[in-house]
DNA sequence: GCCCAGGGGGCTC
DNA sequence: GAGCCCCATGGG
């Protein structure tokens, strides 16, 4: 009989879906930590693609970098992020990160980065529009420090695994995976990103059948289908 | 055409 | 501090 605790199962997922997908390479498509802050505040409750579209206008209006948010009006930012949806609110978000960049560390981010990314953590969660979840991306894939990014599809994989926290939410889930894993930036990278290939799949149902999933062994839902 | 998805902020109680 | 609604849009 196979060990089904947390401290078991969560290295085993991670095994599995490296094994069926290969490394992921996250972050996608950013050239450096700026590119990753901006991806990470468009991306939420808002599909990849979309994300992209805005990046791309972003980019073609030469206003994807620190000082050009910070310069950029936030009525003509909120016409170029219009595709990833929210666009009046990530347009303020995206002026409020810049905002912060430039009165707390003289616009470097570099410079914000490099702290001990509890601080950083501590400090992202003070600057409005980034809420924990987007802290973590921040974190991880432009810090590159390991804080691991829980989501909505970790919290149903764990949820399918049998192994909820008492306390459902993002912190308690956060801090099981971190328990159970080695405080490793790589592993913590590509566990999100392979989770969130595994969530499209199921998503999008490229997983013809529950025994394709490669999470199907350890799923206490059997074959009822991998929702 | 309706409903759901889903981070984060802000309001209410 | 928990529970609700709002933000906009794409996809089923």
């Amino acid at each position: 009989m196979s060990d089904n605790t947390a401290s078991a199962l969560i290295p085993e997922v991670y095994t599995r879906l490296l094994a069926a997908y290969g490394p992921q390479h996250w972050w996608p498509g950013a050239t450096n930590p700026f590119e990753v802050c901006v991806g990470a505040i468009l991306t939420q409750s808002t599909a990849w693609t979309n994300v992209e579209k805005a990046i791309a206008q972003l980019k073609a209006a030469m206003v994807l970098s620190l000082e050009g948010i910070h310069q950029t009006p936030v009525e003509e930012l909120a016409v170029l992020v219009h595709s990833s949806g929210y666009f009046n609110v990530k347009a303020r978000k995206l002026k409020a990160l810049a905002q912060h960049v430039y009165d707390n560390h003289g616009g470097d981010l570099a410079a914000m980065l490099v702290q001990p990314w509890e601080a950083l953590r501590t400090e992202l969660l003070s600057v409005y529009g980034i809420g924990k979840e987007t802290a973590d991306d921040i974190v991880l894939y432009a810090a590159n420090a390991p804080s691991f990014v829980n989501d909505a599809y970790t919290q149903r994989i764990v949820n399918r695994l049998g192994i909820t926290p008492a306390k459902d939410d993002y912190e308690s889930h956060r801090a099981m995976f971190m328990g159970a894993l080695p405080a490793d930036v790589l592993c913590f990278n590509e566990y999100h990103a392979l989770i969130v290939k595994l969530g499209k799949d199921v998503c999008k149902k490229t997983l013809p059948r529950c025994q394709e999933c490669p999470l199907q062994a350890i799923c206490i839902t059997g074959n009822r289908g991998p929702t």
